[in-house]
DNA sequence: TACGCACTGTGTATGCTATACACAAGCAAC
DNA sequence: GTTGCTTGTGTATAGCATACACAGTGCGTA
């Protein structure tokens, strides 16, 4: 009954987190998780995810496929830990910027990390790699003078990281389907199709913003027409702004609203009515 | 130049959305797209993701493999229209009571009718599908009063579909790896497996997570034991609440601030500052 | 020093997958 | 009736993850 049973971590998560515990015994190994996953890595960075599969990470090292087999147990595996050793380790975030510009700092870092193939692998459940981990520490640490209690920080940080993963998600989608071209004109192309389609009366909200000028009209690049469409960076989106400070803003009014009942619940700010 | 040509709309969802256009010249179909997806849709809510497969597909249907195709263009295609129709039709929402009610009623409606494996099968892009389009309408509808701009209610309903998107893949992920056992059960294992692994000198607050006592006491079932293994509703969460009461707060923020900027930009709020 | 044995990498084989291609049958328009 | 498009089918192929038996390698021990 005592914890004496280590769970099913994956062995190959254990040798992540440095626990290998077994003496060295027979041919010394060429290979390592390590290699494994950053040509892994490597591949998805320059092919795609789907370029990814057991027998090109294999050609890739210079080994034969089953070889793989002895550092990971399936290709599950595999892109469990491409997905831990490519989100790196978190930044240094300004602590003592206060809270909102620290999580800001953090969620606008793991964006910029966050690569597209990421967001194509299936959901590998709660963070075990360590990196994930250090990230989600680093989290923690930024919202630690939010007031909100560990628990909800927690859910906050789960909560932008799946902001961030589902907008990389959508940049991504866009610029595998653009096949060069800016990421405007996808999105114009988009809108004029489905504008196509729809049915003004059934739907008029959306008819409406489908027919709005500014977006109707030619999206001229806004910068300088830099390479947005090879780095597509969702810092750069408005859009992504407009949501992070979204969450952030309720965070900031959650953690304020629970401050108050807390410390004097009798207490009632002024003008915070309705 | 002129809209003349259509895009690359993959013709079946043309014809979903009942633009056929093409006269009946040869034989006449014994499938349809809608057959095909309805029986892969059972096939995912029997027996997961997974077993969708064209050669299963086809055979609940009693035809062969190959017929799929005159009706899908890929795999992929039929993917995509398998999350549009397991969408369905959003619900009525009560809109006369208010924008955060009606918007909160529509997130945790999306929540109850998105399955797990719709969050398996990789971001689709832009929603294209009459339902998702139905549903992104209704989304609009439910922020209409909030003061927000099309654009920024456009950006909320993506927040908030992705959260959750988000939220129903861990708990898929969990009810998948659960094997049976109850939500509460899984967590508490993954606690444990973790706590036994991170270093609390280097991970601090998740170390601090890990060893509060009221979560790593065993969790006793919070309701009268109902199956909720079998049905995992985001709904039931209290993290799922938290959040969503955490992006809802913060529009609610912004479009404040925003109306008091554009209506009348020279006052300012009395205790409004920080 | 010699043996055993755990551990590493390899080659082969299997079953499943999506999908291209050529064909046969049905039915409207001419 | 003939033509030609459309629909369903059978076969074939290439790629995939992975099981299994085997061969080399070097540490611990006799």
């Amino acid at each position: 009954m005592a914890g004496s049973d280590p769970p099913q971590v994956p062995e190959s998560l254990q040798r992540l987190w440095g626990v290998s515990s077994v003496v060295a015994r027979g041919a010394r190994p060429a290979l390592s998780v390590d290699r494994i996953v950053a040509a892994a890595i490597e591949l998805a960075d320059e092919h795609g995810l789907a370029a990814v599969s057991m027998g090109r990470v294999a050609e890739h090292l210079g080994v034969s496929t089953m070889a793989l087999y002895r550092h990971v147990a399936s290709k599950d595996e595999l892109l469990t830990l491409m997905v831990d050793g490519a989100a790196g380790p978190p930044p240094e975030l300004p602590l003592d910027a206060g809270w909102r510009t620290a999580t800001d700092v953090w969620a606008r870092a793991l964006a910029l990390r966050t690569r597209g193939w990421v967001v194509e692998v299936p959901i590998s459940g709660p963070p075990l790699g360590p990196n994930s981990v250090a990230w989600m520490e680093a989290g923690l640490q930024a919202l630690r003078d939010s007031g909100l209690g560990p628990l909800e920080r927690v859910a906050v940080v789960t909560t932008l990281s799946g902001y961030v993963r589902q907008h990389t998600a959508l940049l991504q989608d866009m610029h595998t389907r653009s096949g060069g071209r800016a990421q405007h004109e996808i999105e114009f192309e988009w809108r004029r199709t489905l504008a196509n389609l729809v049915d003004p009366e059934r739907f008029p909200e959306v008819s409406a913003v489908l027919a709005m000028a500014d977006l109707a009209a030619d999206p001229g690049t806004p910068a300088d027409g830099a390479d947005a469409a090879d780095s597509p960076d969702p810092a750069d989106d408005p859009d992504f702004d407009f949501g992070l400070a979204c969450i952030l803003e309720g965070v900031a009014r959650l953690a304020e609203r629970e401050r108050d009942e807390t410390v004097d619940p009798t207490h009632t700010r002024i003008a915070d009515d309705r």
